[in-house]
DNA sequence: AAAGCGGGGTC
DNA sequence: GACCCAGCTTT
């Protein structure tokens, strides 16, 4: 039996049932690929529902407030992804009449959405002979070929793509795409997989040279930065604050916070003061240190040691929101802890 | 080709 | 701590 047979057997006897699993509406399968990206399923799965709440239609997510897309993504990271999926919204609203192109090429134009997602949609809305190649699909196809070509070099990338479509099944692209994805994420595990029970056990070259450990193979020495954010929260005598959006290149793009002083280590409340001195309002009562110990919130590539100061105001400029008010805003999920544990 | 971009789960 | 997750975009 061939690989992609074995593959479809394997899939019709252990797929999970996934809401996206039951339909072909590319709004839908849109949707969830999207929040799948570099995203458990199990974390991805609230979000899923809670857009398709919010926002039935393409038209709804089009004529939707960014802020309001913001405020659903909160805490599942990678923000851009939200701000691509409602730039994506309206261009298949206006460009498109509200129908999602069905070739790979347009597809792939639409911002948000590369060759995974691109080839994810294509095979499984319009039936189009495109191989997926994700994370699950490297480890599977590097175990099962034993090849250890980078999946993350340039080489490794072709490489693997010309060999997902050689082997991929073209009468059933529906299933077989989902179902090598869903074999290296059930099956072929990242960590001690279960090569006994493994339908590709007698064929595989990992298995096989005892490499099974050492596949796929990925160059990445992501260093991490160290960052040090005073947060200040300024609370004037009708628990008023202040909020602002973060502009710019960096982390975060678009979401609210508290007015942020960064500097190059930890400083205390004297220096804090210090470099506020400049700027501090007459009308500052009193600077208070929130947490003695510093929080560490940890992203891919940076370390964000943070720390919270109360500012107490006797008036605040007219820009200024109630307290009540804050929850509404989309923020990093360092400060909707904050926000969450903090009681005025 | 390499860096930047979140947050959470698992071992 | 290290690694990974239905990756994409920018530099």
């Amino acid at each position: 039996m061939s690989f992609s047979q074995k593959i479809l057997e394997w899939y019709y006897i252990h797929k999970r049932d996934l809401p996206w699993r039951s339909t072909t509406d590319p709004y839908k399968i849109w949707l969830s690929e999207i929040m799948l990206q570099q995203t458990r399923v199990a974390q991805g799965m609230p979000y899923y529902h809670k857009f398709l709440e919010n926002f039935p239609t393409v038209q709804d997510l089009a004529s939707a407030p960014e802020e309001k897309v913001l405020k659903l993504w909160q805490g599942l990271g990678y923000y851009s992804r939200a701000r691509n999926l409602h730039a994506t919204a309206k261009m298949v609203v206006v460009d498109y009449n509200g129908n999602f192109p069905n070739t790979y090429k347009e597809l792939k134009a639409l911002k948000g959405v590369g060759d995974y997602t691109a080839s994810a949609i294509a095979s499984i809305c319009f039936d189009i002979p495109e191989p997926v190649v994700d994370g699950n699909v490297y480890r599977v196809l590097s175990r099962y070929f034993g090849v250890d070509l980078p999946i993350n070099s340039t080489q490794g990338i072709k490489y693997f793509k010309d060999l997902a479509r050689e082997v991929m099944d073209v009468k059933n692209i529906r299933d077989y795409n989902q179902g090598i994805m869903e074999f290296g994420a059930m099956q072929c595990a990242p960590k001690s997989p279960n090569c006994e029970s493994c339908p590709l056990n007698t064929s595989c070259v990992a298995l096989k040279e005892i490499r099974v450990s050492q596949l796929p193979v990925k160059i990445n020495k992501t260093k991490i930065r160290q960052r040090y954010f005073n947060y200040l929260v300024y609370l004037d005598k009708d628990n008023r604050t202040i909020l602002e959006q973060r502009q710019g290149k960096g982390i975060w793009q678009n979401l609210y916070q508290f007015p942020l002083l960064e500097t190059e280590n930890l400083v205390g409340h004297k220096e804090l003061t210090q470099i506020l001195n400049g700027n501090l309002k007459d009308s500052t009562n009193k600077v208070a240190m929130y947490n003695k110990e510093p929080i560490v919130h940890k992203l891919s590539h940076q370390h964000l040691h943070t720390r919270f100061w109360i500012l107490e105001m006797d008036e605040l400029n007219s820009k200024a929101i109630p307290w009540e008010k804050v929850h509404n805003y989309p923020v990093p999920v360092l400060l909707a802890d904050f926000i969450k544990t903090f009681k005025i």
